[in-house]
DNA sequence: GTGAAAGCGCTAACAA
DNA sequence: TTGTTAGCGCTTTCAC
């Protein structure tokens, strides 16, 4: 239990060399002799010697850890996300953490501010933090959006919009006429996008589509977003994610509501569990490990970045959605719903 | 944007005192006079300085920051031990990081050396790390196990073998006679415990028990472990958790056979999706939540600790677990079962 | 090729 | 109460 650590010092010490020599040795094995960098190295290796990060952190200001904040750890959707960004961390030789802000725009601050002195850079995903504290976040360290677009900031998203785009199109092929979207949290930058969206194509298509909510993306809150979803004249229900989809599934089971038979239903993100929930959900799925790698390389690129008034030029990926059919959607039924409302 | 961040000194010079003044103006506020307190924190205001944690760190030795390693942070399992260690860490003034090492040893073991140079404690859960190289890694920081026990490493633990035993009393009480366990990972300390108990517990009830395997604990490989259990006598089976049950649901449903009319399933961790799968499954839950927090508090409470040879009297917190039934379970088919095998 | 020395930003003696 | 000074462990000029 060697409890004082062993140190350059140390290593130096016993090789007999100075401690620049021994840096040297370690780090830039070419600009020493190849007899002293055997030596140390085997020295260094005997007492079991390992660089002290901090102090590595100090000097170059390079802790070779990124951050990835997530606004809920337990919702699958972020999975892909975070093991793609996982891999292209430790490709590139970074360690990857993962903070969980819970849904919660204050939450989401005070840790983007504690980890943000101890990364190289963070990634937000789906920001609820308002544009000048972004902005602030950003002086100190480099920043990357996932799923929130703001000028200045690179950002890849997932293309929520043509997502919408998919489902209208899927929905009043299938004769639907009347939509209702149970909206997410207003402060989701991705509930604005896959709103307005929907609003925009059921107009374009000439058909009804009213927004409900918000609603909290969760299982739980499915219930609430169900019963007034019932109390409109729609034939098939958007919920904001599937996580809520699901738990609007649920409570149209207890209330003996059939779907699709009654009522379609549709969510997005294509989590873990819509593939066999009752029944199968027709949900929006999207590319989650590749936007997982896509925010790291941003972030590792933006490291060089001017950051003049130029800012605006930012790169911003958007990555494909598409619609992923399965039994939770039908043509509806042909005369007036026998639901009570 | 500030580039260059604004330093002690630069709040020094900005208030014509001197640095230590600063520091203790903002660390230790009762060691100096009321009058240049103000008027320091003013200035630290104005300037908007931060102090550099990693400068801090360098110095103290602490960074605030616990991490908690988990071993596949898809799996739901793990959502509760994050959000209750999360809750304390915070509550304690620490942030808590969470690393994945997606079931595999090597990259537990680079996690940990990483992440353990930054962070204060670390938390393994359900570790596969060798002892020897658990404690080396526990020579650096204090080092808290979840659900595995080592002597001489504080743990929490959820009583798998308590969970193993109200399974095997559940399933008898119904009838069952033959039961095959589908093991985990032959890494894992957990599995050991689950397949241990439910062995023991049947031999003393009289009935028989096999075991296959191992399977990988996702969703995937329960197809594998659905056709090799289709191969014993059993009439019911017990899968190492709910990922790899629901996978066996899944491919049982597709080959026709009925549960649980033809097979009870069983898993273990009441995840996410285990009570809206097809049918809902039988499975043993533990309190993620408290267990998050109690890593946490072990945690803690160990900086103190001594590392005398009496480190065998390390706190070991066993929590306990509750079977909770659902529709995947029932009293056997009478007769021989009808499937081919 | 190697060593001496400065200093990253901060805290904690020690002086004044 | 405040200022001066010495480092924490490391990298990196700059001499030799």
């Amino acid at each position: 239990m060697a409890h004082t650590p062993v140190t350059l010092h140390d290593v130096a010490r016993e090789a007999g060399v100075a401690v620049s020599t021994v840096s040297r040795a370690l780090s830039n094995p070419d600009r020493v002799s190849p007899r002293t960098r055997e030596h140390v190295q085997a020295i260094a290796r005997r007492l079991d010697y390992r660089p002290n990060r901090v102090a590595q952190t100090l000097l170059t200001g390079r802790t070779q850890m990124l951050a990835l904040l997530v606004p809920d750890i337990t919702n699958p959707h972020n999975f892909g996300l975070i093991r793609g960004a996982e891999a292209q961390a430790r490709a590139a030789g970074y360690t990857l953490v993962i903070g969980d802000s819970q849904e919660d725009a204050d939450l989401e601050l005070a840790h983007a501010e504690r980890l943000g002195s101890a990364v190289d850079g963070l990634v937000l995903a789906a920001s609820k933090l308002p544009e000048a504290q972004l902005r602030q976040l950003q002086g100190h360290r480099p920043v990357v959006l996932f799923n929130r677009q703001v000028p200045g900031f690179p950002s890849v998203v997932t293309d929520s919009a043509d997502g919408s785009r998919q489902i209208v199109e899927h929905l009043v092929a299938l004769g639907h006429r009347r939509l209702v979207y149970l909206g997410g949290p207003q402060t989701s930058w991705t509930d604005g996008e896959r709103g307005r969206a929907l609003s925009e194509h059921a107009q374009a298509a000439g058909i009804e589509m009213v927004r409900r909510g918000p609603f909290s993306p969760t299982v739980e809150h499915g219930a609430a977003a169900a019963d007034v979803a019932l109390a409109t004249e729609a034939t098939a229900l958007i919920a904001f994610n599937d996580l809520l989809a699901i738990g609007v599934l649920q409570r149209l089971a207890r209330l003996g509501v059939d779907v699709p038979g009654e009522l379609s239903v549709v969510g997005y993100d294509d989590i873990f569990g819509s593939d066999f929930c009752r029944p199968p959900l027709t949900t929006v799925t999207s590319p989650a490990e590749p936007a997982g790698r896509a925010v790291i390389d941003l972030l590792l690129s933006s490291r060089v970045a001017s950051e003049g008034p130029d800012a605006e030029t930012e790169p911003q990926i958007v990555l494909p959605t598409r619609l992923r059919v399965r039994d939770s959607t039908a043509v509806p039924a042909s005369g007036r719903r026998t639901r009570g409302h």
